[in-house]
DNA sequence: CCATTAATAGGCG
DNA sequence: CGCCTATTAATGG
């Protein structure tokens, strides 16, 4: 199927309510399809890419601790943004964006995309809006790396996943590796956690499919 | 199938 | 809890 260019916008749930004119007038100012194979960077420190949204694939967004592994910080699926943040600071953290699997981005550069915000003030109201919610979404992942408990980390994600799922049973949207770098421990220690709320009874695993209890 | 990657187990600091 | 290593499971070609 080819490619949408003001579809591939409308799909942005950030962009989906504003007017078609706008829409075109950011169309206009993307690039569009640009491919990423699995393993590939998006963006690097060295690299950094303007606000970007992902129209197909995935990948995941991650910096690198002291000791030089990859902590995830978040993943980025089809139909979400990335790098408004990058809006007012051009210089952050250094983050790398890598594609899980075959990707497809649309992008826009910051200059454009700041001189279109400046005549329209929906988009505007609407990239508050995102900050605002991407902004608490950080503090709840900040807090609870610092102050649950391994154990209760798991469980405040598994909550949300099944709240998410409308059920108390779902699958990992991610393999154990990659959950254990997004909750701050270790592989084997997600393994050992995993192993002890199964046997007190707080969960059931098969896999990757989990039943909340 | 074989080869690679992911997940788990156990020992130890 | 992290790091290391061994073993087993899952995955991909």
């Amino acid at each position: 199927m080819a490619h949408s260019e003001i579809n591939c916008i409308r799909h942005v749930s950030f962009f989906s309510n504003l007017p078609e004119k706008t829409l075109k007038r950011l169309v206009k100012i993307s690039r569009h399809r640009q491919f990423f194979k699995k393993g590939d960077f998006i963006t690097t420190p060295a690299d950094p890419k303007a606000l970007m949204f992902i129209d197909e694939g995935r990948a995941k967004v991650y910096t690198l601790g002291a000791n030089g592994k990859e902590k995830l910080l978040y993943f980025i699926n089809a139909g979400t943004i990335d790098g408004i943040e990058n809006l007012f600071a051009p210089a952050n953290l250094p983050k790398y964006v890598q594609a899980t699997q075959d990707t497809w981005v649309c992008s826009m550069q910051h200059d454009d995309f700041q001189n279109l915000l400046k005549s329209a003030p929906v988009l505007t109201l609407e990239l508050l809006n995102e900050i605002g919610s991407k902004l608490s979404a950080t503090e709840v992942s900040i807090s609870r790396r610092n102050l649950l408990e391994a154990r209760d980390r798991i469980l405040a994600y598994f909550q949300d996943w099944a709240l998410e799922a409308g059920s108390n049973e779902f699958d990992l949207p991610l393999k154990k590796q990659e959950f254990a770098s997004l909750i701050g421990v270790s592989p084997e220690t997600l393994s050992r956690n995993l192993r002890t709320l199964e046997q007190q009874g707080e969960i059931k695993m098969q896999g990757k499919h989990i039943t909340l209890l």
